[in-house]
DNA sequence: CCCTTTTTCGACTTTCGGTCGATTTTTCTT
DNA sequence: AAGAAAAATCGACCGAAAGTCGAAAAAGGG
């Protein structure tokens, strides 16, 4: 019985690794048993269907950020910092895999879109936190947190993950951080050393 | 050679029709030549796959909004006006086909990502003119139009689309609207009727 | 009317996700 | 240790769906 949740962890590297390389459209069922040396029935046995594992896969990748960021929330450092850092954890899946730079192809819509949709359910409550820090440090002055986060979160996600940004966008983003957040002019540059 | 026109127009219509109320995904190319009542060479003589087809009949929605939201731009309305106009003319992607509301399904992401896409496209320049207008006239002040109005159109798209927002959404977005074009508060609060 | 081009046809191929009953391996029970 | 029960594995098979292809039928033109 401890056979079994080892095979899964074994299937599901592989298909991480397949999935973030070829992409999950061109990465068959086939595809990974054949790297695994197994047969069908024997995956079908782990997972219910594909998108089971694609949202497995998923699972595993955002709970690991979502441990990073949690330490940083519950560290001592400023909060531009703890910002800083938590963007930073979140954004590996751009230097991690950008060799065959697959994740936005047009035929990996639906895994990237999955993938933001829970980043982002789960990074909002916990940079909504760190804000919340903020204002009471004098550092951010706004209401509606969550809110206003997620809608950073929503630009910077759509924003920067292509490759076709400029210096102008990331301007933009920063002002409007610090706009949307109630914080000083110039407050938020630190942003710009995070995404160039 | 002028027959071949039609029968195409036909099977955009159909293609339409049912990528709309059934979902991209969920419509087989043996439906749409089922209800055309032709053969599977026939649809492949008129398109060169199912995706292409996908994106032609994209085209034909967006080419129709696109027209619409010119000629407001080219009117004599005032600036906010011209916003709101626009913005309904992009909207009715939501009003049009609600009966199913297959639309953002989880199936229907391709789809619904490549509308989305296109439609910033095409969109951000004419909204960014509008706003020039805006500024010539005293309503907004900023630089960077079209990264600005981009972005809230980012916004407004994934935040809008679903079901879920909130009464603090709309008011969250209409002060970042204000806020990243300049526009004196209160401005745009006319955007919370176009929403609701 | 014949020849060319356009359009249509539908059987066939391939790929892929998923199923299922049979079989082997592991674990538990007594 | 023997046998039963449970867990794990196997792979042939299925059905759906996109896409191909060569042949045949319409449409046009001279």
């Amino acid at each position: 019985m401890k056979k079994g949740e080892k095979r899964k962890q074994e299937l599901l590297k592989i298909a991480y690794r397949m999935f973030i390389s070829r992409g999950y459209e061109n990465t068959s069922v086939d595809d990974i048993i054949e790297e695994a040396g197994i047969a069908k029935g024997t995956y079908y046995y782990y997972f219910k269907s594909k998108e089971q594992t694609l949202e497995e896969v998923i699972g595993m990748m955002i709970e690991q950020e979502a441990e990073t960021a949690g330490k940083i929330v519950s560290s001592a450092l400023p909060v531009p910092q703890k910002i800083a850092g938590i963007v930073s954890s979140i954004r590996p899946s751009k230097e991690e895999l950008p060799i065959e730079g697959a994740l936005m192809r047009p035929e990996n819509i639906i895994m990237h879109n999955k993938i933001r949709r829970k980043l982002t359910e789960t990074v909002v409550p916990i940079l909504s936190e760190v804000v919340e820090e903020g204002i009471r440090e004098g550092f951010f002055s706004c209401d509606c947190i969550p809110e206003r986060v997620r809608m950073l979160l929503t630009v910077s996600n759509e924003t920067f993950d292509e490759e076709n940004f400029t210096e102008r966008d990331i301007s933009v983003f920063i002002d409007m951080a610090e706009k949307l957040l109630g914080a000083k002019p110039g407050t938020m540059e630190f942003i710009r050393e995070l995404i160039r």
